[in-house]
DNA sequence: GTCTATAAGGTGATAGAC
DNA sequence: GTCTATCACCTTATAGAC
């Protein structure tokens, strides 16, 4: 019955993703987590013992629901009708919640490259890459794989030209993504 | 006659590009920069003021090429022979040299993002895009051309798959670059 | 479970001798 | 043009009281 250890934890969490999201992870110092939350640092290292740790339970989080869909499609037969499936699902992924972690993977990939957890993710990443590639082992088709991905990324960000909705941005990045992976 | 001030001020430039690249602009200290040419952070700071300036200057060679070619599109007619033309300048411009600094760019964002150097790289972005987008206005359009940009960034750095040449990869990215921007 | 106090070290940057 | 010496500050992290 430890469950709900207060929800200290949980806070840092949500504030250290904001911050990650807004200046970097790097740029983000303790001080400021602690602050925010209107504790101090050693408060947070009661929680965390290590600054990356934050920054790994994160990713953790992300991490699961892409192994959901990697499970998923190994449960269906190969072709377009799963390439698809894993597209819409990657894209709801991105969706709400987890857009400021998509913010921060997305912008902050030289903060992550040397961590553990950087390498987790990359292993995901290339695993939707293989599923997503029509001609296993042509260059151009993972390349496109790739493209597909990050467009979804992009498309669930907000960029500089405000005038579309968060919606038309994603759908449009979502028939971009179908178009690349060949429907 | 003041040419050629001796060329420290080119070596720090050439070894501090190298290690932004390496492991992003702040986990790269100038110590670091300092000791891999054998000199103190002094003399560093002798011919740039700031670490920031380092990095700037680094970024303007980037928009200077960059407003070239926005500026020969200027001088051509709209329609899909100028946007061709766009993309291959600026593959050529990520080729060689410039790929360091691309992978800095592309995998750095949140580093240079609060930088006054880093608004001047999105307008040009926004120029580019402007100018690749076929339809005025459409969102969908504009993600297209973004989406193209950065395929060519990431067909210009180096995948985990060894297997194709710079060239192919190259070549891929620019395929799929055209076709995104509507050949 | 959260605090104060502090450690140990790295950072960007400067002043002034050589 | 490059050095030594040093500053002021901020960082992550720990020990131990409350």
């Amino acid at each position: 019955m430890d469950e709900r250890r207060t929800d200290t934890r949980e806070q840092i969490r949500t504030i250290a993703l904001e911050l990650f999201a807004e200046h970097g992870y790097d740029k983000t110092s303790l001080r400021e987590i602690a602050e925010r939350l209107g504790v101090t640092k050693a408060a947070v290292y009661y929680h965390f013992r290590t600054k990356e740790e934050i920054l790994v339970s994160l990713i953790e989080d992300f991490l699961r629901e892409v192994d959901d869909i990697v499970g998923w499609a190994a449960s269906q037969p190969a072709g377009p009708a799963t390439r698809n499936g894993v597209l819409l699902r990657y894209s709801d992924l991105l969706e709400g919640r987890t857009t400021q972690l998509t913010r921060f993977l997305q912008e902050g990939q030289a903060s992550i490259r040397d961590l553990a957890a950087g390498a987790e993710m990359r292993k995901r990443i290339e695993s939707l890459v293989g599923i997503l590639s029509v001609a296993d082992g042509a260059e151009e088709a993972r390349l496109r794989a790739r493209v597909a991905l990050i467009t979804l990324h992009i498309g669930s960000i907000a960029g500089p030209d405000s005038e579309a909705t968060d919606r038309q941005r994603r759908d449009a990045a979502l028939r971009i993504a179908q178009e690349l992976v060949g429907r």
